[in-house]
DNA sequence: GCGAGGCATGACAATTCTGTGACAAAGTGA
DNA sequence: TCACTTTGTCACAGAATTGTCATGCCTCGC
């Protein structure tokens, strides 16, 4: 896993200790505050990546921290995790709707807080970059369904977008045309087997503007088909 | 809370009921299926915000529908709470690691289901944490359901302001007009899909005054949708 | 070097898709 | 009830896309 860092709000020695061992298996690095003042600072100061937060501390609850965080519009981005003896359900819902992510009930299974730390590091590590193929300077958005090179946008339409991201989705592999009819056009379209070819030649030509030439990356297999191929592989 | 639409995976019907209570309780969109194909279909389809996912389903268990959409690339986006009487720490650990964000065990409080549904969606960004969306020019307050451009107030219907508020939350992404029709009507009506296109020619109206014209941040993309797309990134 | 087949290219008409104004039905509030 | 707003649908025009074809270039085998 990334180079990830947990910052551990709890004042309890022992469990500081367990929950030390458990992340460095993990290979998450672990900070470690056993008050909500301290605590507070480290997150201003070194933005860890997630939080483990005990309800009970000594000088206030983790619940107020929550609340500032949350006024301090830092909750938005910083994952939290409460992690504490109080088990009832108001507690929970509490924690929850204060700006907690997920809420653990001591005493918990260290392997099941591993997998929900993880769980919620990729929910909030993947957000902004999804759906995103990049090739070089080319870099193709399925989610907003745009195409750029070196940032700028290009235009090409809907057919040419559908076979650049089934190229892009599957490099370096020749297709037939047959075979592109059926991935790209969708198996049950009469149409020629050279219609491809046009539609090959409206995409390299789309993929040209002035800020760079990715045409090439589409190569002719004579006899057989086409071929996306990015360089550098 | 916004319309956000929860996609139950479950096949006994009691639970069913119970869940669709509790959903329409907190104010969310239920939609239902009872396997995994049925459910994959939706998910592809009509982009729910959310997944309750069962374990054991008639044809074949909520951890392949799992790992399907995650060789697909859908978890990235989709939040997915498993939902399940399988409790041991091993179930939990796997189902976590293949792609879930949370892991609730049956018998569960409905009140804490809700509060984790809301933490999920928050995090995953289909919720709107602030009750103001700003693009350039364009501010939109949920709360006093008013829209104003450099200050100015816009007048508009209330279809045209659920429009705006859903592409103001979900900006730079490709809608088709079903998904639209889902999200911003709401899955149980029957209208045509062309009816979106009005409604956003009305929206583009609304959005243009004597202090600026934002109109050209909904865009057309051909042969899908539409996409709002704010200047500036 | 020379055909023959395979591919690239530009043009074009048919088709599909979207923008726009109009209109009647349904809903709202006085 | 009546004026007014909102909503869904339609028809038409304009624009973009698509499939096909004719032509010319390139490559390969001989």
């Amino acid at each position: 896993m990334k180079n990830c860092s947990v910052l551990v709000v709890e004042d309890e020695v022992a469990i500081r200790d367990m929950l030390r061992m458990a992340l460095e298996i993990a290979d998450l690095r672990c900070i470690e505050a056993d008050n909500i003042l301290d605590a507070h600072a480290i997150i201003v100061d070194r933005r860890p990546d997630i939080v483990l937060l005990d309800w009970m501390l000594p000088g206030g609850s983790g619940i107020e921290l929550l609340r500032r965080l949350k006024r301090d519009k830092l909750t938005e981005e910083l994952p939290v995790i409460m992690l504490t003896a109080k088990t009832s359900e108001d507690n929970v819902i509490q924690g929850l709707e204060v700006g907690a992510d997920d809420y653990i009930t001591k005493p918990f299974a260290p392997r099941e807080l591993i997998a929900r730390i993880r769980a919620l590091l990729r929910r909030s590590g993947a957000m902004p970059s999804s759906e995103r193929i990049e090739a070089g300077e080319l870099v193709l958005d399925m989610s907003s369904h745009r195409v750029f090179i070196a940032g700028e946008l290009l235009a090409m339409g809907p057919t040419e977008f559908k076979l650049l991201s089934f190229f892009m989705a599957h490099p370096e592999r020749a297709y037939t045309r047959s075979q592109l009819l059926d991935q790209v056009w969708g198996g049950n379209v009469y149409v020629e087997e050279r219609t491809v070819d046009v539609h090959i030649r409206r995409l390299r030509k789309a993929l040209q503007n002035d800020m760079g030439d990715c045409s090439h990356f589409i190569q002719t297999v004579r006899g057989t088909g086409y071929r996306f191929s990015p360089p550098g592989i």
